[in-house]
DNA sequence: CATGATTGCTTGATCTGTCAATAATTGAAT
DNA sequence: ATTCAATTATTGACAGATCAAGCAATCATG
């Protein structure tokens, strides 16, 4: 079966150190982090923040137009619409020019919850980058279009 | 309401250039990635094959080891071992030294499924890589590790 | 060697993320 | 105008991820 073959060579040693391994983890842990800050500051989760924030900052108005900026799935996007409805914190309408689609608008207590939530939030991304320095803030926002980019292709030189 | 003094100033609407926003997008990518090539070659999952990559590098020889190497949640470790065994894939045992933890093997099976799929993931690995110019490779680990500590930190200066 | 704390794993509950199918609306083309 | 295709959102089903509770084995301490 040759076992050892593949084993003992000691390029498989340093599996943990594959791209795609520390990506996880730096996304689990970004995660983590931005959910307690969340929890803790204004009682949601992170996708309602994520929502919020587009909508909030006027980065989207629509369901749509957070989909393509963010790529979060539609039918989550659906459903968080629907519990921030039930929340009290967005309004939703389907605009005469286009019945398909749905555009929100922060309500005043959902408003209230994006200016609280949103210097921590800055706050923390400003903690990230002061981690790295000068030459790795510069770089980063490149490295992850290209990675973005390559990991996109199907057809990796098979 | 002051919506206004929020919405337009210009910093927020750089929303999208977050870096937990880009990490997630690139980490959906590639999981996404990941899946289609393991489904396509092998029939297994990326969590299955996270598992049969840490044992049959050696990288780890327990469910111990595997957490600690990857972070994968202990609940989820033990599920695909299961799976895994069930497949015919893994064996495994609880050693006398210490009759806690457990120990894994690949079989016969498992070891021509992982030899099979690894130089596919060894290549797009190095995909990944190629993606990125000499500077950015030397430099990309590191900035990793960095976030990952940065990230782990709940008080970041508030 | 008895007790309490820790470690390693398992199970159940729950939430998130993803995919496929469907409905409703709009746009394009004949 | 009518038909066909594309877009947008919703729903249901299911795999993946996370958390808490609990059990069994081991370790540390007196």
């Amino acid at each position: 079966m040759s076992t050892g073959a593949v084993e003992t060579d000691p390029e498989n040693r340093e599996l943990t150190q594959f791209l795609s391994y520390r990506i996880v983890r730096v996304h689990q842990t970004l995660n983590a982090q931005a959910v307690a800050v969340l929890d803790a500051v204004a009682g949601i989760t992170l996708t309602q923040w994520r929502l919020i924030a587009m909508i909030g900052t006027g980065t989207a108005t629509t369901a749509r137009d957070v989909t393509r900026r963010t790529m979060i799935d539609p039918a989550m996007i659906s459903r968080t619409t629907k519990a921030l409805e039930e929340a009290g914190l967005l309004s939703t309408s389907r605009p005469d020019s286009d019945r398909r689609v749905v555009e929100m608008e922060l309500t005043p207590r959902g408003q209230e919850i994006f200016e609280r939530t949103l210097p921590f939030m800055r706050t923390r991304q400003q903690a990230l980058m002061d981690a790295l320095d000068e030459d790795e803030q510069a770089i980063i926002f490149g490295i992850l279009d290209k990675l973005e980019r390559a990991a996109d292709r199907r057809d990796f030189g098979q």
